[in-house]
DNA sequence: TCGAGAACGTTAACCGGTAAATGATCTGAT
DNA sequence: ATCAGATCATTTACCGGTTAACGTTCTCGA
């Protein structure tokens, strides 16, 4: 397998498995703290405009929103004017999340990094934000 | 959400896409050709030993393996000495699927680095075997 | 020799993700 | 005013991955 690939699905996989870890500690699941996320910046969306803006499918909403909502850390609510549309608002409970969550990705962030000189970690975000570019743009 | 893991998780999220794209046209699924690559390398080892080669545990190796023979690229087969192994082997249609897909990872290679210079790419390779390091290393 | 424990692969249940099918509601042209 | 088509969220069925439970087979000490 070609070397930056590989490289980077293998650091993929423990970046995901540290970042699963952190979130556990607080009763989350990977992939809620993003859509909590996308909350946190601004509640009462519905689960399409979530997912677009998470760059995920819109079913992959509804089920994470159903999880979170047993949990207790948001409400799904209609539309008063669309009843097509269901919105999604944060409880208190997920409000309160917001702050120890983001505090965990920091360190998580911060770890990481660490062994990086600032320079090294400059070069590294420009190459990994050109490669997006190339992956946005399409083959 | 942190600069680093934000990008880094964006594109795995795309490369993935592409991984994913490349190999549906040889009939294949992401994942699948990890374990096809572990046996190009070695035929006939078990479950177990690839599971660990790979970074992935032995059940997700028994799905996938399941999946793979009912395609026709492997077959299970037991170890003679002892009962409770199974080994997998190509099959000859497993084996000729190897250069088609080097062929693809390779091409997706070149194709996210083509805009980087040479001393990019390498700072990039460093930056995340560090990373891959840092968290090798436990928290 | 034989039986307890270790070492296997598989199965089951779950999670996040996808694509495709479903069903309800709105919209706009006629 | 109506109805065909667009637009939503949800459900279903799948996939790769995980952990935990299960059943079989070896191994090795008493």
């Amino acid at each position: 397998m070609p070397e930056f690939l590989e490289l980077h699905s293998k650091t993929s996989k423990l970046l995901r498995a540290a970042a699963d870890a952190a979130v556990q500690r607080h009763g989350l699941r990977l992939g809620q703290d993003h859509l909590l996320a996308a909350l946190w910046a601004e509640d009462g969306r519905t689960p399409g405009e979530i997912a677009a803006s998470v760059n995920v499918t819109t079913p992959a909403v509804t089920k994470l929103a159903t999880r979170l909502a047993e949990a207790g850390w948001l409400e799904r609510r209609p539309d008063p004017r669309d009843n097509r549309l269901v919105r999604l608002w944060l409880t208190p409970a997920g409000r309160a999340l917001q702050k120890p969550i983001e505090t965990e990705r920091q360190t998580l962030e911060d770890r990481v990094t660490a062994t990086l000189t600032k320079t090294e970690r400059a070069q590294l975000l420009k190459a990994l934000t050109k490669i997006n570019q190339v992956l946005l743009d399409g083959p």
